[in-house]
DNA sequence: TTGAAAGCGCTAACAA
DNA sequence: TTGTTAGCGCTTTCAA
């Protein structure tokens, strides 16, 4: 142990070289495994460095390297439970590999992705892991244009110029499963409220639902875009319900949406699913215990950060960018219910 | 703009000095807003940094500043609501002040607090954000000791020879008021069912029940300490209803004990507040919208993320180590009754 | 006001 | 197998 040496300023390899009588170059050699080093000098050095509780200095060391095994994460918002999740699954996957995570919340603008990705690339990341609050944002997509950080995309669509891997959701083979089951329950008016049509989410759930209503003719789909927030999911939902022929059956596009929803029904005093059916796209932590239990349309999103570690750590060590397509599941709930 | 000058590789500050026809020293000095420097000096310079598009090497100016503008954030798990809350109000912080924040999952195990801490320490952070897994795991308390980085504890109590900045939570007074008002309701057996006592937020919020129940000699407390998780929350709720003399009011400890209380509650097909009457310490995104909404002991997890980051900032500018409490509050809800 | 030059702590090419 | 040395890109004395 180093206890004790006193308030030694922080060693550098010249002060473990000097005490073990070695060179400098012995030393790095030493401490970067390099092949041609005698079990002596491995020895002395070890020893000293043991003694003198020397760390190499990081930032010499990326300096040199031209790696800093650092990754950025841009995220919209991580107090959303579904962007923590991912980012967990992301960082405990690349600290295992000895990367650590730069995070960033852009609070959904896409004038502080763009802000981000630059600074992030400054800061010499090795690679991005981007969860973009738009796709179409033009300062974000010259940050990235021609950007030769490997980047992987979270759940997002960008034009080709922009050569990235992707974990996409397969959010329509759920959005299909939900659909159908409400339309076996006898609806045929639903209502679906979505983010951002700039994202990829928003637009893969209405096509699964539209897909769907276009093999039923008697079944009609209202579409309500605008953003991933409790407050649009509770406006839309006023407004759906306010609206002629309001529907029988209401889709919440994201869990931030869900929660506007609930607190327009509970403000109409509305139950679910006597008097509205209710399905979710992603769940928020007490979705499963509600009463009743919210039918949702899930995916695994810790899984989600895994694999789009894997991916970034997959392109560091060389390969080609690739696309992860991850599923998604209707999980049925008894807040479906049969059109009053 | 710099597109179309071809990849002509990231210019230096050498670059620069060329193209400018002046020298290094006299583009770092424009570049730092250093006083003396001429207008027609400046001017030069800032056109051809202009035209090259360059930016300064992070690494390089870290290594001479001696600073990295970083900040390490030690969490036990960002996939909690109440943490990602926290490090959202921290990083957005940060981020005005030009720092960076990295992120590390201890997964609640102290060897892994002890590990990030002496790998951001290794990486040169500036500062440090904590929120740990154990008050007293030795190998933290050592990784600790003597480190001349600033440290932000979040509401954690170490010893004193830490010498940290904290932010801390009033957990007594929401508590307090919380069980007068169960006592009020006529309960006379209370279970509560915290996490590790190695951690304050359980400590404090025991206290406080105590303390409630040693003023009404008629009120008895059960307290089951244990770890942070639905799965303890689950467990114990079983445990005290199936005890002699189960308790007609329940504490959660925590917003993931909450999680757990319920999922057993609702096993055992008991309603709240009808059978049982049930507080929860901390917020899920849902709970105010549970049927009953959940009385719950509120704080403001953004508000504490953004005080830390303001302490952290303030030690970063020279100030001494300091304590900072924030108020925790009852808010009542449905979920409490008299008991049955 | 500007420039030359020394280094921050490390790695790696080259020499011995 | 080991040592010497030249930088990585920047900031900052020190001289001019």
């Amino acid at each position: 142990m180093t206890v004790g040496l006193g308030r030694s300023q922080r060693a550098g390899i010249r002060q473990v070289a000097d005490r073990a009588g070695v060179s400098v170059s012995s030393v790095s050699r030493v401490l970067t495994s390099h092949p041609d080093v005698s079990a002596r000098m491995r020895k002395r050095v070890l020893e000293a460095v043991e003694q003198l509780g020397y760390e190499p200095d990081w930032l010499a060391q990326s300096m040199r390297r031209g790696a800093t095994l650092t990754v950025g994460f841009v995220v919209g918002d991580i107090s959303n439970p579904l962007f923590a999740q991912i980012a967990l699954g992301a960082e405990v996957s690349l600290q295992r590999e000895g990367y650590s995570m730069l995070l960033a919340n852009s609070q959904n603008q896409p004038v502080l992705d763009a802000r981000h990705i630059r600074l992030f690339q400054q800061r010499r990341v090795d690679g991005l892991l981007l969860s973009l609050a738009s796709e179409n944002h033009t300062e974000t997509l010259e940050a990235l244009a021609g950007l030769e950080t490997p980047i992987v995309l979270i759940d997002r669509d960008l034009p080709p110029a922009v050569a990235a891997s992707a974990v996409l959701s397969d959010h329509q083979s759920g959005m299909r499963a939900a659909a159908a089951s409400l339309i076996e329950l006898g609806h045929r008016r639903i209502g679906m409220i979505t983010g951002s049509i700039d994202l990829r989410p928003s637009r893969e759930r209405e096509a699964a639902l539209r897909a769907v209503c276009a093999e039923h003719p008697e079944v009609g789909a209202v579409v309500r875009p605008g953003s991933f927030t409790a407050a649009h999911g509770a406006a839309a939902t006023a407004e759906l319900l306010d609206g002629a022929d309001p529907p029988t059956a209401l889709v919440a596009g994201g869990n931030q949406i869900l929660i506007g929803v609930l607190r327009e029904l509970r403000a109409r005093g509305l139950s679910v699913p006597s008097d509205i059916s209710l399905v979710s796209c992603d769940e928020v932590p007490l979705s499963e215990l509600y009463d009743p239990p919210i039918a949702t349309i899930v995916r695994d999103p810790f899984r989600i950060g895994q694999r789009a570690a894997e991916l970034l750590l997959g392109r560091l060590r060389g390969d080609q960018p690739h696309h992860a397509v991850l599923p998604s599941m209707f999980a049925p709930g008894r807040s479906c219910g049969p059109p009053r």
